[in-house]
DNA sequence: CCATTAAAAACCC
DNA sequence: GGGTTTTTAATGG
C-alpha cells in the first residue's frame, strides 16, 4: 500500500489536536480502500471488527426491517466517522453503510479502538459529539414523522442533503450524489410516486430543477419556507 | 391528503 | 434492447 498523505486527515475534527508524529503513527496503522457505487462498506449484523473514517464520497446507511423493506436512516459526508461500533459498546454493526458515491475510506481493526480514545486528544470528545448529532438528528426525523406532512418531511430532506453536500454548481447548488425519488422516498417514510409528484411540482414553480438522479436546489428559502421550519 | 395500482415515457449502459 | 428511473392518471382510504 503506497503512504497515505498526513494532510489527508490532520484537519479533520477528530484529528484536529494531534501532533504530526500522532497522525503518522494513525496513518502507518491504517488500510485504505476504495468502494465502488452502491456496494457495501460493511453490513449490519456482521461483526464489527474495524472502524471507518469516510474520506471521500457519501456513505447511505440503511436499516433492514424484519419485513424485508429497508430504511435509508442518514447520510454521512464526508471527514466522519462510520461504523463506530465499538464506541456504543456493540460488538457488532447496527445498521449497513453502502456507498452512495463512489468512497474512498481508511480503516482500523476495532481492538485499536481504546487506543484511540485514550491516547489521542480531542478524538474522544469528537466522537461523543458525532454521536450526540446522530442522536438528535434521529430525534428531529421522529417528531417529523410524526407531525409533519409528507411535503414538508420530502424538503427538509432535500435541504438536509444539499446542507451536508450541496456543491454550487450554476443555477443554485446540487446534492453532491446520486439520489433517486425512492431513496427520498426511503428517507422520508413515503412512496417514490409522492416523492417525484412533489418534485414536478417544485420544479413547475421554479424551487429545483432535477434530472436523473441529479437535484439542484434553485430556490433554497422557498424549500425552507415548505419544510415548516420554525417560522 | 396521501397510498396504491397501473401503464407508459424517458433515460442509460 | 433491456433494465432502471420517472412521470402521469385513476382509484380509494
Amino acid at each position: 500500500m503506497k503512504k497515505l498523505d498526513e494532510s489527508l486527515i490532520a484537519p479533520l475534527p477528530p484529528f484536529r489536536k494531534l501532533d504530526r508524529a500522532q497522525i503518522r503513527e494513525i496513518l502507518d496503522q491504517a488500510t485504505s480502500r476504495r468502494h465502488d457505487e452502491g456496494t457495501e462498506i460493511f453490513r449490519g449484523g456482521d461483526e464489527a471488527d474495524r472502524f471507518f473514517l469516510l474520506l471521500d464520497g457519501v456513505a447511505r446507511v440503511v436499516r433492514v426491517l424484519p419485513g424485508g423493506e429497508q430504511v435509508i436512516v442518514r447520510h454521512i459526508p464526508p471527514g466522519q466517522l462510520i461504523g463506530i461500533a465499538p464506541a456504543l459498546g456493540r460488538a457488532t454493526y447496527p445498521a449497513t453503510a453502502v456507498a452512495a458515491s463512489e468512497a474512498l475510506t481508511l480503516s482500523w481493526p476495532t481492538r485499536l479502538w481504546p487506543g484511540f480514545m485514550s491516547r489521542y486528544e480531542g478524538f474522544a470528545t469528537e466522537t461523543w459529539a458525532t454521536v450526540g448529532q446522530r442522536l438528535d438528528q434521529l430525534h428531529d426525523d421522529m417528531a417529523a414523522l410524526a407531525t409533519q406532512a409528507v411535503e414538508q418531511r420530502v424538503a427538509a430532506c432535500v435541504l438536509r442533503m444539499v446542507n451536508q453536500t450541496g456543491r454550487a454548481v450554476e443555477g443554485g447548488i446540487e446534492i453532491a450524489f446520486p439520489v433517486t425519488r425512492a431513496n427520498i422516498a426511503e428517507m422520508t417514510g413515503t412512496t417514490l410516486h409522492t416523492v417525484s409528484r412533489l418534485l414536478s411540482a417544485w420544479e413547475k414553480d421554479g424551487l429545483v430543477e432535477s434530472r436523473r438522479k441529479r437535484i439542484v436546489v434553485t430556490q433554497p428559502h422557498k424549500l425552507v419556507l415548505l419544510s415548516g421550519a420554525t417560522a
